[in-house]
DNA sequence: TTGAAAGCGCTACCAT
DNA sequence: ATGGTAGCGCTTTCAA
């Protein structure tokens, strides 16, 4: 019957100011929305009236409503966004849709959906946007259906997606070679690969093949091969290859994990991370054991994150701004072409000094 | 006339499902929002119907609307987000909230409001949002008025703000005094302060005490305030402590204008930085010089940002996971009391290797 | 278990 | 320059 029934308080209305004022909603609503549709002294009475009342200006929620438009961009996350803030490299692809994002007046709504937390479902269904951005959804993911029904633009990150999904990212295989070979090139053939998880997170130290091929996330799944097609080049088995996983994507986390790299027989002359906070973690491990980055061993990353300048780490890198630029464009002003826009942006080997010839 | 006419494409609604299922509105909104109230055989149903139709499930903006809750809270920013995201500090703040937030199925939506970009009064009035966290806006920023115009539950964590604001945050003086006050029993007499920015953005180089005053930062004049009292106490006249602004809240941007304070006559032997991201600029700088933190000069952070513990550098900590979280929470459920909440964090000096006596 | 009615608060359109 | 009308798409209450 009356909505008033649910809890809300009674609050002033378009309507109600209109009444005071002795004006239509019509003209209420323009002197917020459309102030040169009507003479100045009007607009300042009906302020006035609106402040006597206690009205606090059109609600957002109706306005959008009525309007067709949310003035959000979603951005689904499947990890806590603790995790997801504390990447430089998300960062970077956030500060990237960010700025179209502020172009347009448009806000950005990040959508928490961790394993554990609450219904994917519920977030998905509530979230008050005109568009999602998919960030590191692994494939199976049920969030992605769930998306992909509300019928709203949408774009993803994430590599060997449902091909009708409009992409921009770079080229995982290739790039990950990219940086394979330079350590084969530089003699290596003792090799290992550092991972934030290769099942589901929290799973922490060597993976076994069958775990490798099993990982949902399509961008890891295509790093590997490329190491390991640089490494098949050369002759190296990739059985040989010690892959460990840190259990989550932090460089505290490598730091400890990378235990299973250095404290071994036959220890590896190269790791391989698969990205850069990882890598950073490897080398804090190889300071504590006095290992020289570059010389007793070799170490190189994945995104070129601004810290990794710092610590002069050999790396691959990607434009993570460009690629939150574009992701963020492609939701604003989906094309309308029938093709469904699949970008692949440049990478590029940035060789500093956390890499060198194989030690004998 | 026809809401059609508005350019919106036809699309399928709750009431085409019933109609094709021949059940009512009520029913098919009961099958998503209530599976109990229905049996499973026409849940099926409908849902098929749904697919059949291309019905992408109810609209959130509409379920908002009618429902009185947007589920999201609002992070209003003054700075683009790409600074905000760039400083740890905000990072950990942002990361607290995000744990509370998550926790209740909530999103939050940031809030972009730059100097030059957009319009501040729009990007508030159409934020659908269930409250507000106003984080770093400065006392008098034209976002603030607006904000408490709307009505909605509002968290501040600026100090000085209108105590009607509900407020979580530090001892900005208490705090920054205590940094000082390490310095100067130090031994140090000749100090310098390095700032993020006095007036507006992008002012560099010293700034005059008119400009300090004239802040329109609360925390940054309460930091200053408390550096000046330590300073007082020992005779130490704040005119002869040269304060510089690096502009913006960057390591780079402080590492350049630290030339104000290293390359002078008479070079200071304690540099107080009102942030950690600061701190590590002068470090840089002084690396560049050769010169030793703690040995040749003295520096000193606040925050304690993870960065700052690999830089052992001395620094006030401040909880900023915490302060996020007791910021989300006043949001999501505001007490009830006539009382605004002031609630003030416990901060400590954390003295690491980048302080030391004064050279003689 | 299902349905009819009654709006949530607003803005676009057309007419005056 | 102002107003009347007609919904935007949904959920809730109450009754059947």
């Amino acid at each position: 019957m009356d909505g008033r029934v649910d809890g809300r308080a009674k609050r002033a209305t378009l309507q109600t100011v209109a009444d005071e004022v002795g004006v239509s909603r019509t003209t209420v609503s323009n002197a917020y929305g459309r102030p040169d549709q009507l003479n100045k002294a009007l607009r300042e009475r009906i302020f006035e009236a609106a402040r006597r009342l206690g009205y606090p200006g059109p609600d957002a929620t109706a306005r959008s409503l009525r309007r067709g438009r949310a003035g959000a961009i979603g951005l689904v996350f499947t990890e806590t966004l603790s995790y997801a803030f504390a990447d430089p490299y998300s960062v970077g692809f956030l500060r990237g849709v960010a700025e179209v994002a502020e172009e347009s007046g448009t806000g950005l709504l990040l959508i928490p959906m961790p394993p554990g937390s609450g219904d994917p479902e519920t977030a998905v269904r509530n979230a008050v946007v005109d568009g999602f951005c998919l960030y590191c959804v692994p494939g199976g993911h049920p969030a992605k259906e769930l998306i992909r029904a509300r019928g709203l633009p949408l774009v993803t990150t994430d590599e060997t997606d449902d091909p009708s999904i409009p992409y921009v990212g770079i080229d995982e295989r290739g790039s990950a070679r990219m940086a394979a070979e330079h350590i084969v090139r530089l003699g290596h053939r003792r090799v290992a690969v550092m991972v934030d998880h290769v099942s589901g997170p929290g799973t922490t130290g060597p993976a076994t093949l069958d775990e490798q091929r099993a990982s949902d996330c399509a961008d890891l799944r295509g790093r590997l091969a490329g190491y390991r097609d640089a490494l098949d080049e050369v002759g190296v088995a990739w059985e040989s290859v010690r892959v460990v996983a840190a259990g989550r994507n932090s460089r505290t986390a490598a730091a400890s994990q990378s235990a299973h790299i250095l404290d071994v027989a036959e220890r590896p002359t190269a790791v391989l991370a698969i990205g850069d906070v990882l890598a950073l973690g490897v080398l804090d491990a190889c300071e504590q054991r006095g290992l020289v980055p570059g010389r007793d061993i070799s170490v190189v990353g994945f995104d070129d994150v601004p810290e990794a300048e710092r610590a002069r780490l050999t790396t691959v890198r990607q434009p993570m701004g460009e690629k939150g630029r574009m992701a963020g464009r492609l939701v604003l002003e989906p094309p309308r072409e029938e093709k469904v826009p699949r970008i692949k942006l440049p990478t590029e080997l940035v060789v500093r000094t956390t890499t060198g010839p194989a030690p004998r």
